[in-house]
DNA sequence: TTTTGGAATTAGAATAATTCTAATTCAGAA
DNA sequence: TTCTGAATTAGAATTATTCTAATTCCAAAA
């Protein structure tokens, strides 16, 4: 592996974070201040096909990368913001379901982050006045 | 709801497939040859936001659009090919194990489609022969 | 040592998907 | 009709990502 497979690698993994390509790049221009975006990239896809990170894509948010133990995510649908939850593994319980063979499954649960919440409160509340 | 809206969700709603905004915009132009791509952009977005289309964004691919009720899909890692399929709804099972309000999930199970499983197979046959 | 061949990196152009902006058209209310 | 606001169009712009070619690096062979 090399030198910036590997720190990217150590990036990702105690970031304790889902990173985007460019903060992973922003990050490395501390230490590293020649690198390229391109690298990065090249490196994330060489990653990714090891099986060494794992790739997280959701519509209107540039992909974000991760550690591949397995969990699962919560995913705030007003600001976007990935968080990290670990439920059981229902690969057992999918597969007696379907009749091909399940390589690993993604789950995303959708929710309102506290922020959002309390935003959308305001939100509805001026909505209200509004038609007083 | 205009009628290019119109147009576009049965579109969606009719095809048995998941359609790319590419796609979509091909079909639409069969009927209506002046349409142009960004209208379909425009129309989908309006769609989504008010749910009545559903967003699937898979890292690698366009975005592709879908009906709105509840099912799960199978991905296929080689192709990028989506399937639909109807797990049960697990929504309580997965409520009952976080804390914040769950308002909806999105599940994809990996596998490899026959052609693809096929193709690998070969893949794989060709490797030993070469190590012979 | 020097050479050299392949891999890694860089630079930056290219591409793909999507969004944005401004101009135009359209459909219905006045 | 005329006006107004929404829908659509055209095409530029942006964003994310990939590609290509040139360059650099490094390790092993000469």
């Amino acid at each position: 592996m090399t030198n910036y497979a590997q720190q990217i690698l150590d990036l990702i993994l105690t970031s304790g974070d889902h990173l985007t390509a460019e903060q992973i790049y922003l990050r490395l221009k501390e230490s590293s201040p020649r690198v390229v975006l391109a690298t990065v990239y090249n490196n994330l896809n060489t990653l990714h096909g090891q099986n060494l990170i794992r790739k997280i894509s959701v519509e209107g948010y540039p992909d974000r990368y991760d550690k591949t133990t397995r969990h699962d995510h919560l995913l705030c649908r007003g600001c976007g913001v990935l968080a990290d939850v670990c439920l059981p593994d229902l690969t057992a319980q999918l597969q007696a379901r379907v009749d091909v063979e399940i390589l690993s499954y993604d789950l995303k649960l959708n929710y309102l982050c506290p922020r959002c919440r309390a935003a959308e409160a305001a939100d509805q509340t001026k909505k209200e006045e509004a038609n007083l």
